[in-house]
RNA sequence: GGCCCUGUAGCUCAACUGGAUAGAGUACCUGACUACGGAUCAGGUGGUUGGAGGUUCGAAUCCUUUCAGGGUCACCA
């Protein structure tokens, strides 16, 4: 439900009027701004071309001609834009259309929708989830919604990286340190208790290369760690016995955190099952010459057409590369659901590498190269400064998530508000704030953006937040808890305020706004988008009491209802929990 | 050094993808207030959109150039 039938009838008159071809970009109404006269204006500059004349007299041409629809009461000219006011029956009708078409905002899903797989997330199974991939994890998460309400079939899936020398690593400093420690004995969640292990290697690594102080030698416990990838790639059972113990340890511990975000996969893809297919790809296409061999018989690709370089496929010694597991992966999950698109969640430091991989994917000649997009984000800085992991300054997701609603905590025990909730409520009520502040305040940002994340700012009851929005929710709920039996009405009314306008209009631009963060690639546009919704809602909450039967009781009710609607489907699209009563 | 991204109010972010006088929140200032939920409301201060050119009716947005910040250019993932 959009302006498209007014838009076209706009068009036909005005082909009409100047009888010649009119690009249709043209005729784009656009919302009114505040300060004029008017509901949607239509700039007039394009036309000048058509109507061979001034710009006034092209204006008041065209207005003279809308004029005679029934829809558009009056129209004034300002410079180049054509301000048309619409019948109070036009936006009765509006509302009774958003109101009665079921899953408004929602286009239905079956059997020949689009295939679209969305891959975020994908962890390292050597040390626990951090603050960058909650943003990961929310934008991908909050795309797939996107992608499901454009009438997508929408599979969620990630590649858990749990291959290589990085896991070689933890594995290593748990055989020559951990003598025999589980997370059980030492009463650590297991992602914690096997990234212990990852620093501790990385911590005797650093002093190992301070005593040799020689950059050309390698020091002896990475070499011991390049032997264990060795022996994980020949299969030495003791080796593969180890990795599967620490690799469950660690999903046990991601599956907590997981949970904690709501957020679960269609599919997991494991590297150590992908990468054989990469090297497998890599190989015959060397035999094609689409690869080719240097002299130390590692294997690579020229992407010089495309203005990239070259990229490595395999090491000499013939093991796999990060570049590798992802051709195969890419190629397994073609097979599995034959998508037609697929979307990288990934943050901005490897833009490169998946420019790369979709032109490697292209000289392969697999044509659903073109139909892959990276999601790139930037980082996510804290007030306390920046993330980096060798200052040991990671932070990392569960403690951010626990600081959340222990603070949402403390916000609603020191406020009278909440003197009728028990402690069952209060807890979950706690948990819905705290992780509602977080995850607005990282998905209202344009998402290729660097952000800063303040938490404190994130959780206020005022402003641009997530708590904000919940709570205007519940107060809608509120309101309409004391009509429960109000019956909705669509009877055309004598005058329409202009909140009312201002709100109808708003709700009905909520599924261009979800089409337009498909396109775009970007939820940040619908959480801005519910905001203003809010913010409007609050103001016409404030100007005239919707309990109040002399004033179109009935109608603001509808309106209400609907916008906490909207409200609902928007946070949930987003991943965020609306609470009934807060 | 090559390539990519970012630069908007003191701070955190918008701006319907080229439209009108660049908007919110926060902070700060001035008022209002017996309440359908004060977790309130109204108003105000605050900007040469990093700088300089260009394209056109019109630029924060596109092009050129320059400055600043970040990323990447690994036989790491």
């Amino acid at each position: 439900m959009n302006l498209d039938f007014i838009n076209k009838k706009i068009e036909e008159s005005i082909t009409d009027l100047y009888s010649c071809e009119i690009p249709n970009k043209f005729f784009h109404l656009t919302k009114t701004k505040s300060d004029f006269d008017g509901d949607f204006t239509l700039i007039v500059f394009p036309f000048l071309s058509f109507s061979k004349k001034n710009l006034e007299s092209t204006a008041n041409e065209i207005g003279e001609c809308l004029i005679n629809f029934n829809e558009i009461s009056s129209f004034n000219v300002i410079k180049g834009f054509l301000n048309l006011t619409f019948s109070d029956t036009f936006f009765s009708n509006l509302f009774k259309n958003i109101y009665e078409i079921e899953n408004f905002g929602f286009e239905s899903i079956n059997d020949d929708s689009p295939t679209t797989l969305v891959e975020f997330s994908s962890p390292n199974t050597n040390k626990p989830l951090h603050l960058g991939h909650i943003r990961n994890n929310l934008l991908g998460y909050a795309m797939s919604n996107i992608f499901r309400a454009c009438g997508h079939n929408v599979k969620m899936v990630q590649v858990i990286n749990d291959r290589g020398i990085h896991i070689c690593k933890s594995m290593l400093a748990w055989l020559k340190y951990g003598e025999g420690r589980t997370p059980d004995s030492e009463n650590v969640k297991g992602d914690f208790f096997v990234g212990q292990y990852y620093v501790l290697f990385e911590k005797k690594l650093q002093e190992e290369k301070l005593q040799i102080n020689d950059e050309n030698t390698t020091p002896e416990i990475l070499k011991e760690a390049q032997q264990l990838l060795v022996k994980w790639e020949k299969r030495d059972p003791e080796i593969i016995k180890l990795w599967k113990k620490m690799n469950n340890w660690v999903y046990e511990g991601m599956e907590e955190t997981y949970k904690k975000l709501g957020i679960c996969f269609d599919k997991n893809y494991y590297e150590s099952n992908t990468y054989l297919d990469g090297k497998n790809i890599v190989k015959k296409y060397l035999e094609n010459n689409i690869f080719f061999k240097k002299k130390d018989e590692s294997i690579w690709v020229d992407l010089n057409q495309y203005n990239l370089d070259e990229k490595l496929l395999l090491r000499s010694d013939g093991t796999a590369v990060y570049m590798t597991q992802d051709i195969g992966t890419a190629k397994i999950r073609f097979d599995d659901f034959n998508f037609d698109n697929m979307i990288y969640v990934t943050g901005n430091e490897q833009n490169y590498h998946f420019q790369a991989l979709f032109k490697i994917l292209e000289k392969i000649g697999y044509e659903w190269s073109s139909n892959c997009f990276h999601l790139s984000y930037g980082m996510v800085d804290l007030p306390s400064g920046k993330m980096k992991s060798r200052e040991g300054t990671v932070v990392d997701a569960d403690d951010l998530i626990s600081k959340m609603r222990n603070d949402s905590l403390d916000l609603i025990k020191n406020s009278n508000k909440f003197d009728s909730f028990d402690d069952n409520e209060i807890n979950d009520l706690s948990c819905i704030v705290g992780d509602g502040a977080l995850k607005y305040f990282i998905l209202k940002v344009d998402a290729k953006k660097n952000m800063l994340f303040d938490p404190k700012e994130s959780i206020d009851f005022n402003g641009n937040t997530g708590p904000f929005i919940q709570y205007t929710y519940a107060r809608i709920k509120s309101v309409l808890s004391k009509r429960k039996d109000f019956n909705p009405t669509f009877e055309p009314f004598d005058e329409i305020d202009f909140l009312e306008k201002e709100l109808i209009k708003n709700i009905m631009e909520f599924p261009t706004c979800i089409n337009q963060c498909k396109e775009n690639l970007n939820p940040s546009l619908l959480a801005n988008y519910i905001y203003q919704l809010a913010k409007t809602y609050n103001k016409f909450y404030q100007k005239v009491p919707i309990l109040d039967s002399s004033k179109n009781e009935n109608f603001r009710l509808t309106l209400s209802k609907k916008v906490s609607l909207v409200i609902k489907k928007g946070m949930n699209i987003l991943g965020i929990k609306v609470p009934n009563r807060m």
